[in-house]
DNA sequence: CTGAAAGCGCTAACAG
DNA sequence: CTGTTAGCGCTTTCAG
């Protein structure tokens, strides 16, 4: 099967090569019957079209923007909120005839060599840790890149929420109402296998902006309270392992201080921490309150109280960044408290 | 900023343009030290390794599939089905070092152009209708190609159960119970706008290969049983939406003589039945049977009974498909009925 | 182990 | 409106 290509056709019609591409790519370029004739000697041979990797090396445009996500796919595709941001990129880069390059980062350090294998014209980055070797290999590739939720670069446009005064404001809401003995339950904060409880030092070199923040946030809010950090214990559940979750719950209340709050880094941690306690039967908010962050669709229906963030349109932000001309934001995206009904006064020990 | 290129760094170290790029692609093809000395200038030059355009059109290999999805990727990220299938492929494909591009279809004809222009190594095609422009269009590419659930053509290799076997299977099953009076929920028969009731003549133009294989199960069952075709009601809900399903079970259950079963063409149809029902206050099982299809991580919880059939394995076969020498299945894959609490005997009227 | 030649398939830029 | 020239950046021969 000799392939097909402009100047098989060019020969075929008897015109230059040119005349074909252009009959492709600019059809007003030619006139209508020459046009029509060359299409239909290009039918005629099941001639697919300009090869598009060809016409990118011409070109310098490929038309498709990488999304770079850690771990399995897998995932992200079981994650609700990072699906949501998945969503809003595409929508974005769809209306500028731009597809979305999957790039799953492997454990290992051969993520540069595949970032830069990648058939790309930007990328955006999704909730990845500081430092992290596949932001070294874009920024040598000098390729466009947006950061969404972290890491924040200076020399990268950057989507995303003030995290730390986000989770200010919830744990101050439960602050409020009399709580003082919390149980935080946030999701990886250093790139490493540890899971567990975790220690202030440890927060100190904490590579992922998102919980960092988060738990920075919760920390001011108890220290204004006069509450030292030793009290406030804070579990990492790494990847909103539902496992984890659970135990970390049933064995907090198990303890002779119990919390009377629970203020978990995610809605989907707080939705697990939800089902735990119904399955243990304790009262929310009557025994414990519960907080979540993100508002995904499913913190309504169970009347979640939580942080209010607009994922999908983050997204679509961080899509339109790469493919449009639209100004980078000057500021941090605004968040709101949504006051649901997860979390009353504590109970009377 | 000119452009580093393989040239620039021979120019450099004073070696050939070759020499360069096999530092980069074949270690083992020159000495050691060479090879430092040039990676060594290629980091000093902010080189970021040999262009992905440029290797992919000497190379002919791209290093990504195309994920082939209709309507905008939203709706792809919305069905959890699809997710499970995506997943899969994701997860074979990575282990290949090859990333996904997810390809969104347009409504128009305007497909063929995206599927030409799409920077892959082959496609999987995803729940499309028979005949469907993008399949032509992946044809004369000459790309290699896996279907998933459908279309099923000669030239390409399909993954996906007996669709067919496996809606008599549960339709048997709630006949069997004494069931007369069915109400079928599909989804999308032929790709138009149309919803509601599905005549019996349209079913025979049906142009997406699950629906339409899905309700000939049924329609086998019931005839077996001496139903008329006439006699079983069937519903198209488009694309599995939620008003659309809570409209016909609504209505129909208002009728003077309304179904005892329901019979959902999907587990994301039959959980929004259950929803429906439960807010009507209609006993389930006690005064209808519901049944679902896919197995769900959702059904179970919600003890609907279903068909179970292996979605990531689906979408893991169709990524090694395409990125490694496994052999294509020659059987359609295997289907279980999975018996839960849904399905009872029909109430005495 | 290293280098020179020969394109992969396409299109911008310009001349006819 | 049509054709010619000149590469895009890389790697597969096949000799040194």
């Amino acid at each position: 099967v000799g392939k097909v290509t402009l100047q098989t056709i060019a020969d075929e019609v008897g015109v230059s090569r040119m005349s074909v591409s252009n009959a492709f790519s600019k059809p007003d370029q030619l006139s209508t019957e020459l046009r029509a004739r060359i299409l239909e000697v290009a039918d005629r041979l099941g001639y697919a079209g300009p090869d598009p990797v060809a016409r990118s090396l011409r070109g310098g445009r490929v038309g498709a923007v990488g999304v770079l996500v850690t771990e399995t796919l897998g995932y992200a595709f079981k994650d609700p909120y990072a699906l949501a941001l998945l969503a809003g990129i595409a929508e974005a880069v769809g209306e500028s005839d731009t597809s979305l390059l999957l790039v799953p980062l492997p454990p290992g350090s051969r993520s540069a060599s595949i970032v830069q294998q990648a058939v790309v014209d930007g990328f955006v980055a999704f909730i990845l840790p500081d430092n992290h070797p596949a932001i070294d290999a874009v920024a040598t590739r000098e390729l466009p890149l947006v950061t969404v939720d972290g890491p924040r670069l200076d020399w990268a446009p950057f989507v995303g929420i003030d995290e730390r005064l986000a989770a200010q404001d919830i744990t101050d809401h439960v602050l409020l109402q009399g709580h003082r003995r919390l149980l935080v339950l946030t999701f990886r904060v250093i790139d490493d296998d540890h899971v567990g409880v975790v220690a202030p030092q440890r927060l100190d070199h904490a590579t992922y902006r998102v919980s960092r923040e988060r738990l920075r946030g919760v920390l001011d809010a108890t220290r204004a309270v006069g509450l030292d950090d030793g009290e406030v214990t804070i579990h990492d559940v790494g990847d909103q392992r539902a496992d984890l979750v659970r135990r970390a719950v049933r064995d907090e209340l198990a303890r002779p201080d119990p919390p009377t709050a629970i203020i978990a880094l995610s809605d989907r941690i707080a939705l697990e921490v939800l089902a735990t306690l119904a399955d243990a039967g304790a009262a929310v908010p009557g025994q414990v309150s519960v907080t979540g962050f993100d508002d995904l669709e499913q913190a309504a229906p169970a009347g979640l109280t939580t942080i209010r963030q607009p994922a999908a349109d983050k997204g679509r932000l961080a899509g339109q960044l790469l493919t449009t001309d639209v100004a980078p934001p000057t500021d941090l995206l605004p968040h709101r408290l949504v006051l649901r009904a997860t979390v009353g006064p504590p109970h009377q020990a």
